[in-house]
DNA sequence: TTACTTTTGCAACTAAGTTGCAGTAAGAAA
DNA sequence: TTTCTTACTGCAACTTAGTTGCAAAAGTAA
């Protein structure tokens, strides 16, 4: 981990998430992308770049996966954990940079979180 | 909506849920009840109870679906918003009796939330 | 260029959840 | 109790997100 070559399929994906200030889901980049990479390689690049701290994933209303650009994350350590927001109309979802609080739980050892607040966004209420 | 018949698979579900504090995923419902019930059926249960408001419904860490039992909810609302935690190691998912603040987010309007959090429960840490 | 290693494409697979339809069973009415 | 209606169930086939194994291609360092 650590040693990602700088491939055709790399600057792609790596130009779409720097084009793009929302997340987008693995669904969307395969269609996206469809004609220019196998889905496969998708998947392994969107590994890659988590891995290495470049971006950071979550789970989706639907169980689907997203991605976002990372600020200020390395491969040892993903710290930009944030809250995120998906329209329950278009089904966008967007980082959000406030923070919430973590409530420690007896008997448990918290390590990350995943939240998702679902609503209704500027274009869509 | 609302007209939930009593029938054995009903019954055995929520036989079930009553026994069980933790949620239970639908995937572990479809492999303990495999010779009780068609799949199919399961889901079709879930999905009617939770509409029923007698359970509620969330995603897991790795997108699977989850059940628990509901506390204060009916057809017409689901009060019983409360975050989950999910053991990295054994998987296990449980309802936690916190209540956290959800923030108002400009140009939004948030319905609800999906909050996981993630990390080792007691017997796995 | 050579040699080595990572990355890619392909095709086939897995697993969660859904759909359509015909048959079965709840439970209200007679 | 029997009848009738409608909700519910089982089955088989399907959909879709994501994964795997392997051979071929492309980075990169020397």
């Amino acid at each position: 981990m650590g040693v990602i070559r700088k491939t055709k399929s790399v600057e792609t994906l790596l130009a779409i998430f720097e084009q793009n200030k929302d997340a987008v889901s693995a669904v969307q980049l395969v269609d996206l992308l469809k004609d220019q990479m196998n889905k496969t390689t998708i998947y392994r690049v969107l590994e890659r770049l988590e891995s290495d701290g470049l971006v950071h994933s979550f789970m989706g209303k639907d169980g689907l996966k997203w991605y976002a650009t990372c600020h200020g994350c390395s491969s040892a350590q993903h710290i930009d954990i944030h809250p995120h927001f998906q329209c329950q109309h278009c089904g966008k979802v967007d980082c959000l940079s406030v923070d919430m609080k973590i409530p420690s739980i007896p008997n448990r050892k918290i390590n990350f979180s995943q939240i998702l607040l679902i609503g209704e966004c500027e274009s869509c209420s």
